[in-house]
Order: structure tokens, then C-alpha cells, then sequence
DNA sequence: TTTATACATGTCAATATTTACATGTATAAA
DNA sequence: TTTATACATGTAAATATTGACATGTATAAA
């Protein structure tokens, strides 16, 4: 598998980058659809290094601290070009705490069925709303060819991912006020 | 974090399982959010029956087979209600490769990127159809109170991801699409 | 009665990932 | 000039997960 292999790879080959500059890219753009702590950036490209994937070069910052600046070898275009053609089989559904959760939501009481779903959907809400400014901010849509424009499109993709999350809490919550409300009636009519 | 202990939890408070039934809850519903191999999940339960959590009792079936057969103990029904009510912070966002592929598309040709996203489609599809079958079993929603009800909406909440997906490739191929037009047209008119 | 498939339970090695430990420099602001 | 924050690079231990190895029974169909 190595993912992360071609993530980095990918990386570096839009430009030169130092494993810090890659930790950040993690923390940012990336942060929609993979993720990489630096205990794990910072091993991987040393792997890399020794294939003869990448190679650095040791960059002075300041007027000591060495930055070790990495850029793509051939070999490593090469590789990560195979990779992006690979037809892949889907992978399994990625996990998901909430909707473990939920599932297994009947062993609490109706309150907090509730209270747990206004607690995710403020949280999916602040989401997407930073993924929408962050979205507004292109004048408009770049060019296929353009390296932006994976940007854009894996944006526009997170921005479709919440919406949907906000739109299946928001049906769960209607499920729960329109049994909450038939009981009530039922209540009513039959004392 | 140790998840797996409280889907495993969940699971045998619904009713006794064996390791064997768990393994296929994840090959099953549960796949809509979680999954593990059952050389995940025969050591948690070991650590399970450790902690006191669950405790199992061993059936024979046929002539000699024996079976645990676990039950959930008050002590793990304690600790699992404790962990639904939990307000996690949200989590990062699931990995994605097929988006980490778009993202780096721009090094591929307009073609390869077309060809990409329809295999992708086509599988997405195929997901997005089967999660329809199982659901339009459903005669009536079931009650909130339920077991089922939590098989209900993750089920729901599936189908909503699925779609947005492909909503999301059907965008970007539609980009695609426009841009080799505009460019055709441009050959066209200025050549 | 053979044979295929589902049932049933485990371990082990390798890989992936997280959290904590560890150290130091550069730069801008107070 | 102190101080906070960002820059910069690593390692180690613990946990999580996967894939391969390992073994055997039950059951229904051919």
C-alpha cells in the first residue's frame, strides 16, 4: 500500500519541499482527505531518500539552522505517474466514531439522542462554513491542467462530504422530533 | 481511544455473540462505518474478558465444536453507555486515495483523468445500488427505540455519502468536459 | 461418501499511526 | 533584550491494523 509514499511524492513534485513544509501541506490543502503526523513524515523520507525516490539538499536558514530541501528524482516521477493511473478497487467505508454512536443509539434516552446530534451538526456547521470561505476565495474555477485545480475540485469534494453529514443529522433529528411529537398526540387523544 | 472495544461492546449488549458473529457484523452493517479482520477482534475480546467487561460461556455445537458465546456485563454496559454520551471533537477528515489521486491529476493527461473518474463512477454506482436494495427492504422506519432504528439511519447516512460522491465525480467530469469544449471551440474559430 | 463452503478460533510478523520525548534556531514583537 | 511563536528535524514506545499462517468442525449438496 504506502500511501503516504505518494502523497509525499505528490507533494514534492509540485516543488522542492523540506519535511516541515510537508507536515504543513498535512495541516492544510491535504487535511481533506489524508492526514500524516511529522514522526511519520520525517521516517518515510528517509525511505524514500534511500530508494532513490527523492533527494535533498541542505539549505541554510539563518545563520546555522540546516533545512534539508527535497525535490523528485526520475524515478520518482516515474513511480508516482504509475500510481496515479492505478484503478484501485474501492476501499472499505472510512470509519466514523459519530456514526458508531448513533448506531448503537437506542441504549440512551431520547434527550440525548438529541443533544448528541445538535452537539455534531454545530461542529459539521463550523466545518463547512470554513470550507466554504476557503472555496469562495477562487474568483473561478482553474485550469485542468493547473495543480490548483486539484485544489479546487478535492475542496468542492470536502464541501459535498459536509453538506451531505449536515444533511443526514438534520433527517435523524426530523426522525426524532416527528416520533417525540406522535407520542405526544397519541398522549393527548388516548389519557 | 480503543474504539473497537466499545463496537464490540455495542454489539454483544444488542444480543450474545461469538467472535465468529462479530467478525461478520463488520463484513455487514457495521461496514457502513467501521470494520476490523477477526485477527483484530479475537484478541479484544480476550482483553474484554480481562477487563471484566464481557464474559463468555462455552457452547458445543454438533459433536465436539466449542463456541464462546459472550454476553456484555454490567460493568460493560456501564462503560458503554459512558462512551455513547461522549461529546468527541471531530474527527479528521477519512482518508481518501482516490481524492489524494485527483488531487495530483494535473500530471496525468485530460484522457487518463477521464478514464479515472469513470471506473470510479461505475464503482460508486455499483456501491450506491446496493445500499438502495437493502434499504427499500425497510417497509416503515423503524422506531427510534430500536435496535433497528440505528440500522436504519447509518444506512441512510450511507446512501447520503454515496451520493454526494457521485455527485461530486459527475462535477468534475463535467469541468473536464466543458474545458475540452471550450478548447475545441477555440481550435475552430481560430486556427 | 466425497467435497465444497460456512463455521469457528487463534497467533505472528509486518506495517501504519499516534503520542510523547528531545533538541535547537529564526524572527518579530514587546 | 527578553519572550513568544514559528521554523526545523529527529527518535522511541505504544497502539492499531493488516495479511499471512495455522488448524480443525459442521453441514448440505453432489
Amino acid at each position: 500500500m504506502r500511501t503516504l509514499k505518494y502523497a509525499i511524492l505528490g507533494l514534492i513534485n509540485r516543488h522542492d519541499m523540506t519535511g516541515y513544509d510537508i507536515t504543513k501541506e498535512f495541516s492544510q490543502g491535504l487535511s481533506n482527505f489524508w492526514n500524516a503526523k511529522h514522526s511519520q513524515i520525517y521516517p518515510e523520507l528517509k525511505k524514500l531518500t534511500d530508494e532513490g525516490l527523492v533527494s535533498f539538499e541542505i539549505v541554510i536558514a539563518g545563520d546555522v539552522l540546516e533545512k534539508k530541501l527535497y525535490s523528485i528524482t526520475e524515478k520518482g516521477q516515474h513511480e508516482l505517474k504509475k500510481w496515479l493511473l492505478r484503478d484501485d478497487p474501492i476501499e472499505p467505508t472510512p470509519k466514523d466514531k459519530f456514526r458508531l454512536r448513533m448506531y448503537f443509539s437506542d441504549e440512551i434516552s431520547h434527550a440525548q439522542q438529541v443533544a448528541l446530534l445538535h452537539q455534531q451538526l454545530e461542529k459539521r456547521l463550523v466545518k463547512h462554513s470554513f470550507l466554504e470561505e476557503h472555496f469562495k476565495t477562487y474568483i473561478k474555477r482553474p485550469n485542468a491542467g493547473s495543480a490548483a485545480f486539484g485544489d479546487y475540485i478535492v475542496l468542492e469534494g470536502a464541501l459535498l462530504r459536509e453538506s451531505a453529514y449536515i444533511q443526514w443529522i438534520r433527517k435523524v433529528l426530523g426522525y426524532l422530533e416527528t416520533e417525540r411529537a406522535t407520542a405526544r398526540q397519541a398522549l393527548k387523544t388516548e389519557p
